[in-house]
Parts: structure tokens; C-alpha cells; sequence
DNA sequence: TCCATCTATTGACGAACATCGATACGTCGA
DNA sequence: TCGACGTATCGATGTTCGTCAATAGATGGA
């Protein structure tokens, strides 16, 4: 079942995945993980370019299937990358991702700088 | 229960309050709420400054209480203000708390310029 | 090959959430 | 005062979410 857009085009309607990505970091432990994503305290394994899971798991003091289905939100709304060496995954945080998530939360705030300006509305000559 | 800040002060935790701010607006609903307060289309009763209820729920295609319920967690989020008229209440978006928002974001993905810069980072002399 | 280690998946459970119908509250006009 | 109208709250319901223990999968070393 695809909605699609509705019958109405909103203006500047923000993009779809919009809240399925602020979901993903709409949680405690998720934003503690992309905190220490960008700072991280090398503990076991990690290094400058990425975090293994297992440091993780100490300083969240969560059980690693916790970490790990937190680790697979962050990564499937591409907030965060993951790569496997060897026995480790280190995750590493996407920057860019999360600047267009901040951008696109400010495009909310501000009337948005319409891309394509149509004639102009039909003016809302509806009921009064 | 308490958890209170765990044993290691992280170097820029995030606001405490991050994570409710975000849920606010992790939801298709109230993201189409506020976008619509950004640009609305007076239908009913709304204006240049403010957007009733009413009107809100004939764009959203939800049930009067279900509207209300996203406009209390939009206002107790900060990120709306809501304002009785008569027997109306106009909500408005408070941009710059949407702003302060896509800040807090924008710090997420970037270390922080911290605030009270310490001497500096030791290089990364852990164990690997 | 076997074992140790790290990660992902499954299943279950309780909490939180989105939604609605019914109803109470507040305000305005007659 | 009373009815109409917009809003808020309550109670119920089905769904989603966060969490964990148990277990499976993947990888490297002995």
C-alpha cells in the first residue's frame, strides 16, 4: 500500500523519511551511542576509525543484543556505518547524515526557500 | 530510579532533554502539524498568526482528540505555543526552539567546540 | 579441527504510544 | 439561561518499542 503524496502538495512537505530517521535518535541510549561515536574513549578495541560494539556495551551499560538492535536502527536510517574487520564491526558515525537531518529540521523552523515556486496559490477563497 | 549520569562525564553529552524534543517530532502526524504551521492555508478560522485546531484536523484527516493529544506533546516539547481566543486555541510555531533543535543536532555529528577547552587531547595512546 | 570471542537473530515480556468514541469543560451568541 | 461549538480529558484497544536470555552465525587462533 504506497499513499504516495496526498491530494494536497504541501509546499515544502518534509521528506518522507523524515521521522523515521528522527525516530532513530529519538532515544536515550541511541543518542549516548552517536555521542560516543564521535568522541570515543578507546576502551578494547576501538580506534580512530570506528568503535568496535563491545566498547559499547561497557560504557552503555546494556546487554550486547540491546547494543546490537540499537547499532542495526542507527544503521539501517543511515545515521551511522558499520563495518566488519575480522571478528569486530565498528560502527562509525555519518556525519553528513546527521548535518542534513539537522538541515532539514531547520528547513522545518523557517518558511522554506521553495524550489520550484509555482504560479501562486488559487488564493483560499473557501469558506469564511 | 535514578540513574543518574553514569561514572564517566562524557565530553559533550547531550541535552538531557534531546531525546523527548526529538520523539516529539518522530511521528508523521506531528511532523505534518508542523509543517503545516509553518505555511498555512487558512481554512476555517486560521491567520497570519496562528493556526486553530479546527483546522488542523481537517488537514490531518485525524479525530479531534487524537489532534489535540499531538498539539499538548508539541507545546510540552517547547517546539509550539498555543494560545486561547475565544473559543478557539491558535498554535504557532515556535521556530527558534526548532532552530535551537537542528543546533543541537548539528553538534551531534561534529565535536563539540566544547565549551571550556581543556589543555588537549593526549593522543589517542590506548591500548590498541 | 576445535574452541574462544564477537556479533546477529529469535522469542518473550512489559511499557509506551497512536488512535478513537464518549464525555466533560469553556466560551460565545441568542 | 440555554444551546452550539471548539477543545481537553478519560478509557479502551491494537501496535510499536526497548530490553533481556537463549541461541545461532561468523571469524580467528591453537
Amino acid at each position: 500500500m504506497n499513499p504516495g503524496t496526498p491530494n494536497l502538495a504541501a509546499p515544502a512537505a518534509p521528506p518522507a523519511d523524515l521521522a523515521a530517521r528522527l525516530k532513530a535518535l529519538a532515544d536515550p541510549a541511541r543518542l549516548a551511542i552517536v555521542a560516543f561515536l564521535r568522541e570515543p574513549q578507546a576502551d578494547c578495541c576501538s580506534r580512530g576509525d570506528g568503535v568496535c560494539g563491545c566498547d559499547l556495551e561497557g560504557v552503555l551499560e546494556l546487554s550486547q543484543p540491546t547494543v546490537s538492535h540499537h547499532m542495526k536502527v542507527l544503521v539501517e536510517a543511515g545515521l551511522v556505518h558499520a563495518e566488519r574487520r575480522g571478528r569486530w564491526v565498528y560502527y562509525e558515525l555519518d556525519t553528513s547524515a546527521l548535518e542534513a537531518l539537522s538541515e532539514d529540521l531547520r528547513r522545518l523552523g523557517h518558511v522554506a526557500p521553495v524550489l520550484s515556486r509555482p504560479t501562486d496559490r488559487p488564493g483560499s477563497t473557501g469558506k469564511g
